[in-house]
DNA sequence: TCCAAATACTTTGACGTCCAAGTATTTGTT
DNA sequence: AACAAATACTTGGACGTCAAAGTATTTGGA
C-alpha cells in the first residue's frame, strides 16, 4: 500500500487548505504517532520469536536491572509509566510463563514484588539481543535524526512533567 | 509521579551497565513512545469533550477534505495507515453517534463508502478547533523541536516505505 | 465463457490500555 | 487508641489494534 505522496504533507495542504489552524503542530503530532506505529510493528515482530511484547520486555528488563531482580508492582508502574491495571496484566502473562514470580513484600502487606526468575532471565537477554539486531527499529534513522529526536522530546517530556529538571543534563 | 531524575537516562545507564548493544537506538525508540504516549493522553483529553477520540477524528478530518465528503472504507485505511478492521471498527462507532454514514459504491459492489454527514462536518470542525487550541499536544516544543522531529522522523517512513521517494521534498 | 485469484469489507478472537470501583493494609491526625 | 485518608493492587468494563477467517463481488486469464 505504499503512496506515492508524503501523507503527512498531504494532510498539511489539506489543514491549510480547509482554513485550520496549528499546521506545524499538527505534523508534529502526526509524525510522532507514525513513527510510533513503525517502531512498535517492528520491534513487536522482532520479540515474537521470543515469546515477548515490547510491555512484557519492558517490564523483565527493568527487573534485570535491579539488585535482587525484583520490584514492587506499583514501581514498575511508575518507572514505565503504564497505570497500574496494566501492570497487572502484563506480570500475570509473565507469570503464567514462568518468567516473573509474585511475592508479598517482607514488612508492607498491601504491597506485592515481581521476582524475575531463572528463565525470566534467560529469556530478557534473548530478547536484548532481538531488539539490538533490528536497532529498536529505529534503522532508517542516522546518529544525528536520533539525537536530535532525543534532545526534541526530552523538552517535551519535561515541559509534560515527566521528572523534575535534573541537576545535571547528560545530553 | 514525578520521578526527580530522567527514566530514559536512567534505562540508557542500566543498559550500558548490562553490556546490552544499541543504546542509542533504545533511548530513541524509548523517547518516541513516551512522545506517543503523551500527545495521545493530551489529545483524547482535548477530544473528549467533543464526543471524539483521535481514530474517530481523523477519519472525519480525512473526508472532510474530499470533494464530496465521501472515500471507500479501504482508502481511509490507506491513508490513516491503520487495519480494515479498525476502520470497520471506527466507521461502526461514527455511524452510531450519526457523524457518518455508509452508502454502497456507484459501481462496484464489494465497496462502501464512508459519507460524512452534516453533524459530522460540524463536529470535526469543532474538534480541529479543540486540537490547535491544545497545539495537538505538541505544547513545550519549540518551532525548532518540531522541525528536527518532522525532519527525523521522514527519514524513519522513507525507510519504512511508507510512501515512495516524492519527486520533490517538500520540506 | 468460466473460474481461480484478487479485492473489499465484516466478524471473531486475542491482547493492550485506561478508568472506575472494590478490597486490604498502612499512615497520619486528632 | 481510633478512624478517616492514603496507598497498593485487582477486577470488570469500555475501547482500540491487529490477525485470521468468512462472505460477496470483480478481475484477469485459459
Amino acid at each position: 500500500m505504499t503512496l506515492d505522496f508524503d501523507p503527512i504533507d498531504e494532510a498539511a495542504a489539506n489543514w491549510r487548505g480547509a482554513g485550520w489552524a496549528a499546521v506545524d503542530a499538527m505534523t508534529a503530532a502526526t509524525s510522532i504517532t507514525r513513527a510510533h506505529q513503525i517502531l512498535s510493528g517492528r520491534i513487536d515482530a522482532a520479540l515474537a520469536p521470543v515469546g515477548l511484547n515490547f510491555s512484557r520486555f519492558e517490564v523483565l528488563a527493568l527487573l534485570s536491572f535491579t539488585k535482587e531482580g525484583e520490584l514492587p508492582l506499583g514501581k514498575v508502574g511508575d518507572r514505565l509509566q503504564v497505570h497500574p491495571a496494566s501492570v497487572t496484566n502484563t506480570v500475570n502473562r509473565l507469570e503464567a510463563d514462568g518468567l516473573v514470580a509474585r511475592k508479598p513484600h517482607p514488612t508492607d502487606r498491601r504491597t506485592t514484588l515481581a521476582v524475575l526468575t531463572r528463565d525470566g532471565r534467560r529469556r530478557v537477554e534473548q530478547a536484548a539481543v532481538a531488539l539490538a539486531e533490528i536497532e529498536f527499529g529505529v534503522a532508517g534513522l542516522t546518529g544525528d535524526g536520533r539525537r536530535s529526536i532525543d534532545a526534541a522530546i526530552l523538552e517535551l517530556r519535561v515541559a509534560a512533567g515527566d521528572f523534575v529538571a535534573p541537576p545535571s543534563q547528560r545530553r
